[in-house]
DNA sequence: AGTCTTACCTACCAGTAGGTAAGGAGTCAA
DNA sequence: TTGACTCCTTACCTACTGGTAGGTAAGACT
């Protein structure tokens, strides 16, 4: 399974993701046809049943590749060095990045669509979340341990207030098309969360 | 135009709007169709298009009614004679029973699917929110002045960020069909970002 | 009485949704 | 050089989308 690349461009599966990745976090799962990655990709629409049998296999599989690039993305930042507090900003500049790109977190979009979606995406969604709130609850549980964080109340809590806060903060943000209302409410909720001494609010997040 | 009633029913028009409402809040906007409206009140689709010529001007409808419900709700509120804690927490508890319905807040469904959206549905998602910055805005001025509030930063940008964090955490709760954990995420917002003396992070919303 | 309006109907439209069947061109190893 | 495999094509399908045309029955207005 050595998945050598035939040409120099890049596999069409992948660039079929992207583009389906790019249409679902910007007009949702049930805003965007075949037909539209189709057009962009020059291609048939058939050729998209070839790479994936189905909109939902299609759901499926971008939902697991954004996960894992999320998990990887949290793995960088647990061996960044940074102290809880840096960590926590660094976990908010990867929501900021998404919004920069005019976009809303894929898991946050289907969210919304969560009742319209197959099963085998719904389970896929609650599990991107209860990874980020294991991930943000071992943070803020150590930073507490090590005094750099104090916050009252459970770290799971805090850890799912931050995920809810965050991706509201997206969705708000996003019609307005602006950046920094976004970043000033992230910066808020992490130093009204999870401040040690000072609530130094006009601290940036990226 | 007294609009006498033929039949003991509610006026079809506002049926209509009743379970559009519904099905905007559960689906998205783009998770619906006119038949879908047409089969549950048992009437043509051809009459809905008599009471509303598209689906752009349902939608539009549908967002000022919400939109008019929601201002008469604030106002309830302002004449309540609760202090400015108890002001927010009130209106934390909006959002509550929107999501003890199972529903998403309707603008903040609209807000996902945003870029889909006719032009007027999106002035009006803007102004929804807007309405709501300006409401939240007041009340924390006014509880900064008497005391009751104590918050860094300006009231406005604690506004929005109660909305976003109030939107994202109906966002996230939905799918898990979790009341409580919307209510924890709800407590801890208003606690941290409001609070006067003690940070009560156990006052329950409702 | 005649006319206008309201509120609905059936039947239909073009366009699009997701999906399928069958086959052709290029690459490969035997 | 044959056959298998990959990746794509054309050509189609059925179901459904929002929307329209034309008609009808019943009440209200004059």
């Amino acid at each position: 399974m050595a998945q050598i690349q035939k040409r120099g461009d890049a596999d069409t599966a992948s660039r079929i993701l992207d583009i389906a990745e790019r249409l679902v976090q910007v007009r949702g799962f049930n805003g965007f046809s075949y037909a539209d990655i189709a057009s962009e990709l020059k291609i048939s629409k058939a050729s998209l049943h070839y790479h994936f049998p189905g909109k939902a296999e299609l759901g499926d599989t971008l939902i697991g590749r954004y996960a894992g690039r999320f998990t990887d993305a949290l793995a960088a930042i647990d061996t960044s060095g940074e102290d809880a507090r840096g960590k926590l900003e660094a976990y908010a500049s990867i929501y900021a990045d998404v919004l920069r790109d005019r976009r809303m977190c894929l898991c946050g979009m289907l969210a919304a669509e969560y009742d319209t979606l197959p099963k085998p995406m719904q389970d896929a969604i609650i599990d991107f979340f209860d990874q980020n709130e294991v991930w943000l609850t071992s943070v803020l549980e150590r930073g507490q341990e090590e005094g750099a964080l104090r916050f009252s109340g459970s770290a799971g809590d805090a850890a799912q207030t931050i995920v809810s806060g965050l991706e509201g903060a997206l969705l708000i943000a996003r019609p307005y098309g602006d950046v920094a209302r976004f970043e000033a409410a992230a910066t808020r909720l992490l130093s009204s969360l999870a401040s040690a001494a000072a609530p130094d609010t006009t601290a940036a997040i990226t």
